[in-house]
DNA sequence: CGGCTGATTGATCCCGGTCAAATGAGGTGG
DNA sequence: CCACCTCATTTGACCGGGATCAATCAGCCG
């Protein structure tokens, strides 16, 4: 399931993904290898990475394993309001912010490196090609936050878990998650329903109408789409912003 | 209603909304003044500032009126993801996307500032303080981006405009547009469903909720929040995602 | 084998959508 | 000044998507 990938490849997912949203020099590469290496930790599965309220002095990257950003009503309803991927980013320049807004959370077992405000301050200042890819990733965040709030406003739940699934799809892509049309997707239907702002109830029909739709498979953790245009046209599903097919 | 302030007073909104979310140095605070001065538009009630997909070469801050950030799906349906208010920034560094994802409406007469893209890079190379002012209001925006996905996604009717309403009024505090518990309120109830991911219909209904239960008066185009505590209390609202109250 | 978590199914209910029409408030031109 | 149009708000009647409640079932682990 998690191969332990050698040393020396274990960066290559954050390579990927930064360079899909802004070339970096092959300097900024050098030294982003070299902080991803020497901030490198681990965390178990259904662990908060960062709680909300928590004080922010690092910025962390994903080196394998999934997370999610969420926030909990008082009575206990749940919101995810965004998955992390491998090779994204938790909360670059979220120092500024001093705390958190929110919590995030693993789905899986994580392996990140933690680069502390000082050393990212100096790493960005730098190389301005890596720090334009983090602001970039964390304006691209911004992009899929106000997606997601549209998919939460207005689309029935049939096309909204088509949408997650979709734009899952996308964000695993380049940094070599996929398979064919196959992803591993460890996220239990809980965590989908509140993605997507449907009770677990709900969610599991919606799923079974994606399968007998002939749209996706999904069991034991895999997730495989098999008409994928069908499900982007049935979630009106649009990749733009995700911006990641730039020049 | 919009009495022309003298020309001195118009940047103030901006270096208000700034301060609050990070304190400005003097020079950069003059040095604001200065390309707002020079950057001065106007346009008019329901057209677009900008809309999906154009090119962003500049950036604008608002002096005075309303705007929405909005999207459409192909079927016509709207979700408004956010508004933009006076002393509020649409659209801080997002050139380095080239493009942009979603369209921004004006919802009244609107006064901004346009500063392309070398003059605003220009302005935070050199201070540090306006640069960071301007992050912090990009990193706010997507905070706020989350609540909304909350709102939408996890809470009632109810809840839900009463949120958006507490929100909007926190938002105005800062920059002067409270007068005692009453402000301008721009936007049609039209709006306001596309923004609660509601109904015209049951958003109309949902406000005499609100009314009838004394905690607002909204006509003509004002809004008085009766009973804050109220409000608040029946949106689980709480402010720390807007970060203004920092040290 | 019992206990736990996650997936699934069935039955019922209700929040909020849809449809349709009426009312009201400007705005405009004759 | 009034007829007329348009756009926003409001109301009523009905419907349906998705929530809720309650079991059942399937793995997995100790």
């Amino acid at each position: 399931m998690h191969p332990a990938p050698v040393e020396g490849s274990l960066a290559q997912p954050v390579i990927r993904r930064l360079n899909t949203l802004r070339r970096l020099s092959d300097e900024g590469v050098v030294s982003l290898e070299r902080a991803i290496r020497e901030g490198m930790q681990h965390i178990g599965t259904g662990e908060d990475l960062i709680s909300e309220g928590d004080t922010v002095s690092s910025v962390r990257v994903i080196l394998s394993g999934w997370l999610c950003r969420y926030k909990t009503l008082e009575d206990g309803r749940r919101q995810i309001v965004n998955f992390i991927l491998p090779g994204e980013t938790c909360d670059a320049y979220a120092y500024l912010l001093s705390t958190l807004d929110h919590s995030i959370a693993t789905l899986t077992p994580v392996v990140y490196a933690e680069v502390k405000r000082a050393q990212f301050e100096a790493l960005v200042a730098r190389d301005r090609s890596v720090a334009e890819a983090f602001w970039c990733e964390t304006l691209v965040n911004s992009a899929i936050q106000r997606e997601w709030a549209i998919n939460l406003g207005r689309r029935l739940a049939l096309e909204r878990v088509a949408h997650l699934l979709c734009e899952l799809h996308e964000r695993l892509r380049p940094v070599g998650l996929i398979e064919g049309n196959s992803c591993a997707f460890p996220v239990t239907q809980m965590d989908l329903a509140d993605a997507t702002g449907l009770s677990v109830v709900h969610l599991n029909r919606t799923l079974q109408e994606l399968r007998s739709a002939g749209l996706i498979l999904l069991r034991e953790r895999t997730l495989t789409i098999t008409d994928l245009d069908a499900l982007k046209s049935t979630a009106l599903f649009s990749p733009n912003y995700l911006y990641l097919y730039r020049a």
